[in-house]
RNA sequence: GGCCCCUUGGUCAAGUGGUUAAGACACCGGCCUUUCACGCCGGUAACAGGGGUUCGAAUCCCCUAGGGGUCACCA
């Protein structure tokens, strides 16, 4: 039975790339119908906060990567919050200071910041000497009187090679005398992830390490506290990581590197996995466009890129804009709703009654949407009376035929007392056009500015039914009276 | 700086000793169209450099360069 994990810290907001690990654990577990566990490692207690918890939680759910253990779900090998476990971890502690192991450290931080900066001087690496590695007893006992908190700290084996055996970078080597006598537990008792990931990997029975490519580099000194408690290896994956623009690890600095970003900004879920897993993995065909029940069946380590890959927002442009055009109306629709309110255009208890005609307006824009909340911007027309006209088209509607235009609009506007549908809107424009002798650009394009202020937009035959007879009136006679003289 | 990872077009990427080096995004051009968008068709554009191995290297080995990660009482 394959066992995997998610395993954030509640520091912050879900990450794109953190999202993308989460994924591959999914689709990883749900392949090998194994078991995906989320368990929090809050060990830092300054900087975790249970806000945090709760968006990454509600950021997962979004995207439909759901777990079968751990936080929220429970399970047979909780708790799955690392300060809930403290307990756990005490108990590995002390039997590596029994066995020599580990050992307490007095020195202060004052003091390592001073004996870095000395060894920098003399042209060596900064890292830890092992001053307190044989202290005695007694010394001890001093140092505590003085009310000196202590940490404890691994004893690094010298000379030691550790080989970590990736399941997408195969053999990786490292030499244990590059590690310093590492901390495991703080002054405040609380170890350290170093740590407390292997003791929760081992006891919940983790098969399959699957992080990011930042961990790479601690994978040893992991492999030493599982060597030293005797525990077996798990296998690792370390996946590319997702790089920015300038090829930097993904940061804030990079701008939206928060998933709520995404979801705030109307990209679809399914659009942003679809993304995420072509970020790094790809498939055997040629196929884009995946859902999740596919990836679930595709996905494998092998073919898992090996470099970092750029978040191209270009792509996932694309992406999000397919997903809007190929999703059902309806869904799209409800999913519009919540910024058609926000921008005031419709309060929330008209919606159902205004349903089908709100899915008339979505759907002829949804083919210019990029993401969601452009959806206001695109519908305005269809919401207010009054017209904004940018300025460059004012010149249009000083042409010597506008007012004709509107004239003979507005008379058969008032003739007819059928709603106006696409087809009706086709003949009232043929009808202008014979009465008029006005075609082409020259009707079109005024009385689309007229409408909707600007020289582009959806089909005007669309436009018109959409509006209904009432609001063009309205829109035409505040043109006559405002715009032209 | 030590250690580790990585290196195919602007970006994502296929490719596992013999290919005209795929495909997608972006970009450019054309078609469609009362506008924009969509859609369709077409185009520009890449194996970081240098040595080997081999009849033959994007593919294997070495070196150099570049990028990234990590070396915390962060995760």
């Amino acid at each position: 039975m394959e066992r995997v994990r998610f395993a954030p810290s509640p520091t912050g907001y879900l990450h794109i790339g953190g999202a993308r690990t989460a994924l591959f654990n999914f689709l990883y577990a749900r392949q090998k119908q194994g078991t995906f566990i989320l368990r929090i490692e809050d060990t830092d207690l300054q900087r975790s906060s249970k806000e945090s918890e709760e968006v990454i939680i509600r950021d997962l759910q979004w995207l439909s990567i759901e777990w079968d253990e751990g936080v929220g779900k429970g399970g047979d090998y909780g708790p799955y919050r690392s300060t809930e476990r403290l307990h756990i971890y005490k108990e590995y502690v002390e039997k590596l200071l029994e066995e020599g192991k580990a050992y307490y450290c007095y020195c202060t931080p004052e003091e390592l910041e001073q004996q870095r900066k000395q060894l920098l001087e003399k042209g060596e690496m900064p890292r830890y000497t092992g001053k307190c590695r044989e202290m005695t007893r007694k010394e001890r006992e001093a140092l505590e009187a003085r009310g000196l908190k202590p940490v404890i700290r691994f004893k690094v084996p010298q000379n030691q090679t550790i080989s970590v055996n990736d399941l997408i970078r195969g053999k990786v080597e490292f030499d244990s005398s590059g590690i310093g006598d590492f901390v495991i537990v703080k002054s405040n008792g609380i170890p350290v992830y170093n740590f407390a990931v292997v003791i929760d990997d081992h006891l919940m029975k983790i098969t399959n390490v699957i992080r990011g490519e930042e961990h790479l580099s601690n994978t040893p000194r992991q492999i030493l506290i599982y060597k030293a408690l005797g525990f077996e290896l798990p296998k690792f994956a370390h996946v590319p990581l997702i790089l920015g623009k300038d090829r930097t690890k993904m940061s804030k600095r990079h701008g939206s590197t928060w998933v709520e970003h995404y979801r705030d900004q109307g990209y679809l879920p399914d659009a942003i996995v679809n993304f995420l897993a072509l970020l790094g993995w790809s498939p055997e065909g040629e196929q884009e466009f995946f859902t999740i029940e596919e990836l679930v069946e595709q996905f494998s380590f092998d073919r898992v890129a090996k470099n970092p890959a750029i978040f191209d927002i270009d792509k996932l442009n694309w992406m999000n804009s397919h997903y809007i055009k190929k999703s059902p109306l309806d869904k799209i629709t409800r999913l519009c709703v919540p910024y058609l309110i926000d921008a005031g255009f419709i309060q929330e208890d008209e919606v159902e009654a205004k349903f089908e005609w709100l899915k008339q307006v979505v759907e002829t824009v949804r083919e210019s949407l990029t993401v969601l909340s452009e959806i206001p911007a695109k519908t305005e027309i269809f919401f207010k009376d009054k017209i904004s006209l940018e300025e460059e088209n004012v010149h249009i509607l000083k042409r010597e035929h506008v007012k004709e235009l509107i004239n003979a609009f507005l008379k058969l506007l008032d003739e007819t007392d059928r709603h106006i549908d696409d087809n009706l809107a086709k003949q009232i424009f043929k009808k202008v056009q014979k009465t008029t002798g006005v075609k082409g650009k020259n009707l079109y394009m005024p009385m689309r500015i007229m409408l909707t202020g600007k020289t582009h937009g959806p089909e005007l035959f669309k436009v018109c039914s959409i509006m209904g007879k009432e609001r063009l009136i309205k829109r035409l006679e505040y043109v006559k009276q405002n715009m032209i003289q």
